[in-house]
DNA sequence: ATGGTTGTTGGACAA
């Protein structure tokens, strides 16, 4: 089973971009991020006609996320738990084939200073707290999406530069790191443990895509059953150099079995 | 030092 996730950065902007990469790359499951629609405004019937089913967990202008899959969605859950008081749209799980995946839009949190940062971690420690349940029920998950966390000064172009931002400091690693060191697997690294500029986003300004000047932000975790059949993972650099590109380009692993 | 980009939306705000 192919599992893919990918921040598309406004799903309607981006419907030529999504339509031709599902029909390339044909990954049984997609998790998006940033489709920034509600439900009402989300292209199901376009993305539909390539055999995907779809749950949106949808908001107005920003946020949004969705899990497109050729099996059927079964269990939908809409919101991470933790706080009943948070309205955005950041977080869909669901079990597809089998496998439990989410699709995660990881808030941002700059600038630090601003109320922002505390709620960016404040949300790792309900995925804490959440990935921990999960784990519980030994079975086979996926948690694919844009974290906003680059683990590791080699996956940053220029990690001085970076080293105060709330993608990169030293508190946004450790706490995701406690997210992964309660038993989860990075897929990418697991399968590229040398690799260096493994990039998945790379900003629209001062031609950081141009130049290759990118962070590695997009992972899919797994769980340890998820982990045992995981044959294949890569960064498909191919859409970002795409005219109308999002900023970022999807990550896709194989499990088997 | 500033501006450099894209999307939503029709002025900032988010990234």
């Amino acid at each position: 089973m192919k599992i893919a996730t990918w921040n598309v950065n406004s799903v309607r902007a981006r419907l030529p971009r999504v339509l031709e990469w599902l029909a390339s790359a044909a990954p049984d499951v997609a998790l998006l991020q940033e489709i920034k629609t509600v439900a009402e405004g989300f292209p199901e019937l376009e993305i539909g006609d390539l055999g995907y089913n779809v749950a949106v967990c949808g908001q107005k202008s920003y946020n949004g996320v969705a899990i497109l899959s050729k099996p059927p969605i079964e269990d939908v859950l809409m919101r991470l738990p933790g706080d009943d008081a948070d309205d955005q749209a950041r977080y869909i799980e669901a079990i597809v084939g089998g496998v439990r995946v989410a699709s995660i839009y990881l808030p941002n949190g700059n600038p630090v200073d601003s109320p922002k940062f505390p709620y960016k971690l404040g949300w790792m420690e309900r995925l804490y707290d959440h990935v921990g349940d999960l784990l519980g029920i030994e079975e086979a998950f996926v948690l694919g999406g844009d974290y906003n966390v680059a683990p590791e000064d080699r996956d940053v172009y220029d990690p001085a530069a970076w080293a105060g931002d709330a993608l990169c400091r030293p508190d946004t690693r450790a706490r995701y790191r406690a997210v992964v060191h309660l038993g989860l697997t990075d897929a990418y690294r697991a399968l590229h443990p040398d690799a260096a500029g493994a990039y998945t986003f790379w900003d629209y300004q001062k031609g950081r895509w141009q130049r290759d000047e990118g962070l590695r932000i997009d992972h899919l975790l797994l769980s340890p059953q998820a982990a045992d059949r995981l044959e294949t993972c890569d960064v498909d650099r191919d859409p970002r150099g795409r005219d109308k590109a999002s900023d970022h380009t999807p990550v896709w692993c194989e499990l088997g079995g």
